[in-house]
DNA sequence: CCATGTAGGTACAGTGAGTGAAGTTAATAC
DNA sequence: GTATTAACTTCACTCACTGTACCTACATGG
């Protein structure tokens, strides 16, 4: 339909062979996910996975290192989205509340398939340790932008990763904790990061 | 040499049977983290680690539910010894600084041999993963004296969840971070929280 | 448009963690 | 002194994950 020039650099249309790769993995993780829910995480082999996939095994290790790797197939995408809008802000915003919009902003992606997954996440340990180096992902991102505006120095590095591991803890108790009450994770974390650093999450609350 | 009355409750002197049981576990766990830190986690096998300890490797597992487990053997002890100081405080104490005493104390009880595992801790993936249970444990603990000191609703537990989050949160980045440049993880801990709770965490500032 | 490199996949064989089951021995209970 | 049972062993098994060699179809440039 749409012949394309092809182009030495990126942002040509993706080839035959691009997009068959993104195809097998879109739907090893598809089958994943699925079948994790349907009858556990234990009782699912990656041979299974792959099956239904409709590759062999050691496909399905071509595309994720782990088994768990397979319930998280955006993780590297998400973290990015969230760097790119931590440094989107104008170029004087206080870094907190610049944290505090990219954070906001990022509970608007989740897509309802999060919400399966947050159930198996609270059940399977090997989940569970999947989504805590999520986490570490986006703290170090939030600690290097923090020491990037903070400037560099021991002191400053150590406030910086403090502040990170802080926010993340908050966000990620919000979601589990206020996620079984049907809390928005939103206002609940804005509020209690208000609390805790004051003026730079203050306003405006953005309350439901 | 001194002859037991065998009493039917706890308190008696420890059978020739539990002992040899501690003490193969102290000595699987002596041997893993030794050949852990001279030839790395990977390059060990548990088969290894049981033959050092003069057992066989189906008894690891007897005694520990996975390889990683072996480096963090006195984890319950700690987490026990840790709930018991949180709820040590005279009756009308205000939590936090409740809290802030137990985190105090909890870092005087850090064995030389920690510093070994913090090396290994920061570099396999495995083991970190281990010390993060470690602080979902704390995490609870934490959580669970502040819903009983604040009554519980909702609004507390998530509040509750939030705060244990973020303290172990900074606990851990001043430990890791700070650990790297020598800097006492104790001072570094109250100032950060002095800073974000305010009040409960200010006073006195037990500085080096 | 053809030669050729290569990306994505397969087949096979192996390592090592972790589990279940049945058996051995020696401390302990009665 | 006999019966229990806790700690351990042996054996056989499953399954996650890896290294290697190979295959095949798409891609690319001459």
């Amino acid at each position: 339909m749409e012949p394309v020039a092809p182009s030495k650099k990126a942002d040509r249309q993706p080839t035959s062979r691009e997009q068959q790769r993104l195809e097998t993995r879109r739907s090893l993780a598809e089958h994943a996910i699925r079948l994790f829910s349907e009858q556990g995480y234990y009782e699912t082999t990656v041979e299974e996975i792959a099956a239904a996939a409709g590759v062999s095994a050691r496909t399905f290790f071509l595309h994720f290192p782990t088994k768990a790797a397979a319930a998280f197939p955006d993780h590297d995408a998400r973290v990015q989205d969230f760097i790119t809008r931590l440094h989107a802000g104008a170029p004087h915003t206080n870094p907190l509340s610049q944290l505090r919009s990219a954070l906001d902003t990022g509970f608007e992606g989740e897509s309802p398939s999060r919400l399966v997954r947050y159930r198996l996440l609270s059940e399977v340990p090997e989940l569970r340790d999947e989504d805590a180096r999520t986490d570490r992902d986006y703290e170090k991102a939030i600690a290097a932008y923090l020491i990037l505006h903070w400037g560099e120095s021991i002191e400053t590095e150590v406030r910086a990763n403090a502040i990170a591991n802080a926010v993340i803890g908050v966000v990620r108790a919000t979601l589990s904790a206020g996620g079984a009450y049907g809390i928005d994770p939103r206002a609940a974390t804005a509020e209690i990061l208000w609390r805790m650093f004051g003026s730079p999450f203050e306003d405006p609350l953005h309350s439901v």
